[in-house]
DNA sequence: CATTTACCTACTTATTCAATAGGTTTATTG
DNA sequence: CAATAAACCTATTGAATAAGTAGGTAAATG
C-alpha cells in the first residue's frame, strides 16, 4: 500500500512542475490547490529537500522549486524517497537482509519477480508524463 | 506491502499442496515445517476455510486439505482473501469509493494502471507454479 | 521593522500488525 | 467409553506505523 506521504509527494512535485514560472512557489499555494494540510505537507517537503529533489528559499517571495526538469525525475525515486522503500515484502526491504529460510523459500522468487516489476514500472514513469 | 498474513497463507497453501496424500494434514505439521507459530496460523487458516480455499476436519486424524487442484488456485485470490484487498492505494480500495478529487486527480490514472498490473500479475500466477 | 516564508522539534490519536492466551467442540482409536 | 488429538472460537496485548497537529524559530524581502 502506498501511503499518503508518497502520494502527496507526487502531487506536490506535479504541482511544482505545473506552476513553474522561474520563481519560488510558496507551499501555502500548493496546499490550497491540492487541498492538503500545509502542516502535513511541510513534513513531506522536508524529505524532498533532503533528497535534493526540490530546493526551498525562506522569507518573503520564497517557496520551493524543482531542481531538475520534469522529465529528469522518475516516479520511482519520488516514491522511494518519501515512502522509505518501495519493497513490496519485508523479506526484501533494506534492513531485514537475510531471512534464514531464504534458500528453501518457495515464495521468495515470486516476491523478487514482483518487486522487479514494480520497480521497473515506477522507475520507468517520468514526472513529465503526469503533468 | 504484503503482510505476513498473505505470505504465510501462501506458504500454507504450498505446504498443503506438497504434502497432499489424500488425507488431512494437521496444522501442527505445517507449522513445524514452515517454522511459523501454530497459533498464528490458526487465524490465517480460518480465513482460508471461510473463503472455501481449504477445508478442515476436527478430531484425531483431522487437519486441512485443499479443495481444488493446485493449478486451479491463483496466487491473487489467496492474497486478496487473506490481505483483505490487493489495492495498492487507498483511493482504489473497496470501502473508500469516490475521492472527491478523482476527476481532476493527475495521479489517479497512474494508480489505476499500477493496480491493474499488480492484479494481472498475481491472478496470472497459479499455486501449482510455486510447488 | 513588519511581513512572509521556510524550517524545526515535539506531540497525539487512531489504526493495524503480528502475535499470545486460554478455552470449547468434534472426531478417532485403543 | 475414555483418552487423545485435532480443529475451532473469543479475547487480549504490545509494538509499530500512519496521518496528522501544535507551536515555535530563522531567514529573506519590501
Amino acid at each position: 500500500m502506498i501511503s499518503t506521504k508518497g502520494r502527496y509527494a507526487l502531487r506536490v512535485m506535479i504541482d511544482l512542475a505545473e506552476h513553474a514560472d522561474g520563481g519560488y512557489i510558496p507551499l501555502k499555494d500548493v496546499a490550497e490547490r491540492q487541498k492538503i494540510s500545509k502542516k502535513y505537507l511541510e513534513i513531506i517537503v522536508k524529505d524532498l529537500v533532503k533528497g535534493k529533489l526540490i530546493k526551498g528559499s525562506s522569507g518573503k517571495g520564497g517557496g520551493y522549486v524543482l531542481c531538475r526538469k520534469p522529465d529528469e525525475y522518475s516516479v520511482g525515486e519520488i516514491l522511494e524517497l518519501t515512502e522509505g522503500s518501495l519493497a513490496s515484502v519485508s523479506c526484501l526491504s533494506d534492513n531485514s537482509d537475510g531471512c534464514p529460510r531464504a534458500r528453501e523459500c518457495k515464495t521468495l522468487p515470486l516476491w523478487c519477480e514482483f518487486d522487479k516489476m514494480v520497480r521497473d514500472f515506477f522507475y520507468g514513469k517520468k514526472l513529465s508524463e503526469l503533468v
